[in-house]
DNA sequence: CTTAAGTTTGCAATCGATTGTGGGATCACC
DNA sequence: GGTGATCCCACAATCGATTGCAAACTTAAG
């Protein structure tokens, strides 16, 4: 196997200077070489088949043209539409997404991180923050640039992309209310996440702004995002105050774990408990019952959140913390109907 | 913002040259330098926060220690644990996946490919392979190291993980033949995929050698795996073939078009048609109804590509072209039923 | 004490691109 | 023909690590 040619193999062939070639098969500097002199090193690389080295250049200009984006699970369905948006921006001014699963595991997530680090990665997109996060800490010590996404933090100087969700959970929790429901329960997510803490918040927030009751016991709070962590949940609020007529889930999974309980114990949904989740997962419109849910926009979340990065490593100068938040809206579908009488 | 300290500075302050450095710092040549020594530039490097630069590593060694990562779309949820399962295994070796969704898009495929070349990324794992494939002779002839996975091609001279998916249709086949069907038709995927000619292949077989009849009609071919798709694809088979009593689907997306064409239709699954998936994408089990599908292992397609690429990137030598097939299973759940009287 | 073998370390080239600097053409104009 | 001005291009340093080679030093054996 010949090795891959060079530039200076390029140069030799177009009889010019590695300079020259360099120079001329930049668009960005192509000016500065004689237009007949840049045609010949342009045909000279086409015949030769060069492919220009990223990682030389990365050396010598100390910028790699990845970015790292830190998410928490690729097979929560959540996320490659977020991937998807972060990647389709970023590649369309030649960057390239270095995608790490941290598995919700902070050893882990450190791991995935150093080997970021060590690939030079010119920034990051971190949809794993949790409200107050070590990682975020060190990435600054580095110097290097952080955009958040999906979740935020409770710190104000990381630009961040969220979707609105104490709007997403109030248009829940008042679509409830209007159908008709008084005694809600909250199925919360994990409360050292942003999400999970903003939706609690504005659950009960909701609630009382409509005069409603809400003991404690109306509201437990869930260890992770997932089904089966909803299923539990959902066994103790239903042990804990079994005359609920709806629930609100903080997330689809937490959603769905619900359902599987009110099935196991023979209560149909939405004829007897109404469930709502958060985020319109993919499929949800499948699911028995077809799950009333909050809307994310998280191919755009993923986009602007690549957008903010690339502003933040194409244009010099000083740079604005933004801050953006992205309205979710109320799908309704068949797991949620009004009270029994 | 201090720049980030580098093999010499941790030389340097070590009191010893930066070979030495490089050499204790590194554990495979670790044993070459005097213990105290290593133990003195260790120590150095730590009060730094050295982080290595691997940009610099890869110009000099010519490996990035990246692997490009090919699939079609992301947001098919059957992907995800793919990728899942080659990140964890590069991972465990120091390797990183840098993703490119192709969006089943030629061009963009050749653009991301391109890119990932130029990233000198020490091999591929493919998963948008077509049956003949003009992508994977160019890499070839970058001399670069390809696994294909999840779909192999016709050519014979790369290493594939794919799963048995003869069986896996010949599983779900029989499994409505032996609940009492005798007039089956099939969704096929596109033909110029692997897949979705072996599904349609191993459809036509199992038929037969059941000696069914399988007339031409009984068979539409949709042009891609996706549900709009599946929807269109069973429009055309219901017109053309109205008496059908069972569809086999090549792939659960299929599956799911062809339950709302079922359903816009007012034939109730699976009393009137039964219908099978393929993939046992997550939630399948959730959907309404639960669809009778094929479970394919996916994570551990990944897994076992993730191997076979290290060996050839590890192991020095010539490597054979291996091609490793994985069991499926037939899942049965609610989308399948004894035919009506 | 000499020689040989074995350890440990330093020197310097190298990977392949980018880029600041300076010099040689070319041309125009006085 | 001299003086700039303008354009092109070549030279060479540089990014940060790895590694073949040789020098220096230690130890052991004769």
């Amino acid at each position: 196997m010949p090795r891959a040619s060079t530039l200076s193999d390029v140069a030799q062939r177009a009889g010019v200077h590695q300079a020259t070639a360099s120079r001329a098969l930049n668009p960005a500097s192509r000016h500065l070489v004689n237009r007949a002199t840049a045609e010949r090193v342009l045909a000279a690389a086409r015949e030769l088949g060069y492919v220009p080295n990223a990682i030389a250049r990365g050396l010598r200009t100390s910028r790699s043209g990845t970015v790292g984006v830190i998410i928490p699970d690729l097979m929560n369905p959540l996320f490659p539409p977020i991937v998807r948006g972060i990647e389709d921006v970023l590649a369309h001014e030649g960057y390239t997404a270095l995608l790490a699963n941290t598995d919700n595991d902070e050893q882990r997530e450190r791991a995935l991180f150093e080997s970021l680090v060590t690939r030079r990665v010119d920034g990051f997109i971190v949809a794993t923050a949790r409200r107050n996060h070590p990682l975020l800490d060190e990435a600054a010590r580095h110097g290097l640039k952080v955009v958040l996404v999906y979740r935020g933090t409770d710190r104000t100087d990381f630009c961040a992309v969220t979707a609105d969700d104490r709007l997403g959970i109030a248009l829940a929790t008042e679509h409830l209310i209007q159908t008709g429901h008084r005694r809600i329960g909250h199925l919360a997510g994990p409360q050292d996440l942003y999400t999970g803490s903003i939706r609690a918040n504005s659950f009960t927030e909701t609630l009382r702004s409509h005069h409603l009751r809400l003991p404690p016991e109306h509201i437990v709070v869930c260890d992770a995002y997932s089904e089966a962590s909803g299923a539990s949940g959902t066994r103790t609020l239903l042990d804990q105050a079994p005359d609920l007529t709806a629930i609100v889930a903080a997330n689809d999974l937490l959603a769905l774990g619900a359902c599987d309980v009110l099935r196991e114990r023979g209560l149909r949904c939405p004829d007897q408990v109404s469930v709502t989740g958060f985020n319109d997962m993919p499929f949800a419109d499948k699911f028995d019952p077809p799950l009333t849910t909050v809307r994310v926009p998280h191919y755009d979340l993923g986009a602007e959140a690549g957008r903010l990065l690339l502003d933040q490593l194409t244009r010099p100068g000083p740079h604005l913390v933004k801050r953006l938040s992205l309205p979710p809206a109320l799908i309704t579908r068949g797991s949620t109907a009004p009270p029994p009488q």
